[in-house]
DNA sequence: TTCCCTTGTGGACAGCGTACACATCACGCA
DNA sequence: TGCGTGATGTGTACGCTGTCCACAAGGGAA
């Protein structure tokens, strides 16, 4: 089983790790998830790689590329917190209903993923970005879609379900996600830390009402 | 002039600074500006305020106790960014359109001000927060009022205008609030970075009509 | 088999936050 | 007026961090 080329974290018997990238960004995910994007340091990574300080600059330009890097895979899981509130919401056969559900669905996994995993929430988030790499294939789930896409994927089903008007589609990712994004943030780290999970299960459901009304 | 009770950074005379702390909170606001929470550096900080690092010591529990306060400092700038945009828009007498206009100038103040000082914009917001301490006076602008309070007053105004029900009045901060803060993260560190003038000015205003129409 | 290039190690350095002991002085009380 | 005392600033030190450099190990290609 341990051929030495699959050396897990601890107890590796060749010189070499064999994966030692992967190691380090699931160390740095396990930082991230306990502490935030300020958590996942570099000496701490590589210890808990079993590995020497230095031996993560074979692998990352410095501690930002290692932390992009997790940033990037904390993104996938959010991806994937979205697709699961997709699976807990089957189609009715109801193109309208179900378009509707859709975006509904991303915002609700959007907002719980926050809620559970605050520290990936924010690391997925602490790094600069932009348009360009919003759907870069390292940014998606398990499914190959990043949060980006499967916003625009539900905007596309409100459209072809004629709730959406064509004239209102282009760009409207950046409202729904703005207005998600924003409850979040609000939510770990804002004003609205600490309410109990109805009031946040309310103010999410009146602010995808809003979304709903008036995209 | 210089009585040594008000000494300015540089050149002190007496042995007691005479306004440490808020020397300190100024060269802190001034790293911030330069490069966000991150670069708000206890030992620079004091270097700035021509002091030895522990000299902060004596005002501030710890590095995070300072951040905290340049933090609310920052905040209290992005209300009057926001006040200077209810002035930009004087009333016009008709009640209903002011109070319009009033809700989205508090949406124009803060993307304005996330564009125009990025860096204070992250720094207001980087640190946690909660409803009871929003509308603390150590965050109100030069006027004695916070952001948060300011969207309550837009939202008032509305109210009283009639634009509003009342039964979608409570709580109704918080989406607003939402809304504009997303575009704002989105704008400085999120997909939306780098876009030109006119295409942010073009999505702040699709996003504030989407919260006009659905509130 | 030999060589080389990739990967990991060890040591060093500057900068950070911060604890502890000490210096300095303004002010209130005798 | 002089003295003590508490608030404020200094100096030194420690462990942590990121990162540079020279070196070691060893798998794969020639």
């Amino acid at each position: 089983m341990d051929d030495g080329a699959t050396a897990t974290a601890r107890g590796r018997d060749t010189y070499r790790h064999g994966g030692l990238r992967e190691a380090l960004v699931e160390a740095g995910v396990e930082l991230a998830r306990e502490g935030g994007p300020a958590a996942v340091v570099l000496r701490e990574t590589t210890r808990r790689a079993g590995v020497s300080p230095n031996a993560a600059y074979r692998h990352f330009a410095d501690r930002d590329a290692l932390l992009h890097a997790v940033s990037d895979t904390c993104l996938g899981f959010a991806a994937d917190r979205i697709e699961a509130e997709f699976d807990a919401h089957p189609s009715t056969g109801d193109d309208v209903a179900d378009a509707r559900m859709m975006l509904r669905a991303v915002g609700l996994g959007y907002i719980g993923f926050a809620r559970e995993e605050p520290g990936l929430f924010r690391t997925a988030f602490s790094v600069p970005d932009n348009l360009q790499r919003a759907a870069d294939p390292s940014k998606a789930g398990r499914r190959g879609r990043t949060p980006f896409q499967l916003v625009g994927i539900a905007l596309d089903a409100l459209l072809e379900a004629g709730v959406l008007p064509p004239d209102r589609r282009p760009n409207a990712e950046f409202l729904a996600w703005a207005t998600v994004h924003g409850l979040g943030m609000l939510v770990i780290d804002g004003p609205l830390r600490g309410l109990d999970d109805r009031m946040i299960a309310f103010a999410t459901e009146r602010l995808l009402d809003m979304v709903d009304r008036g995209l």
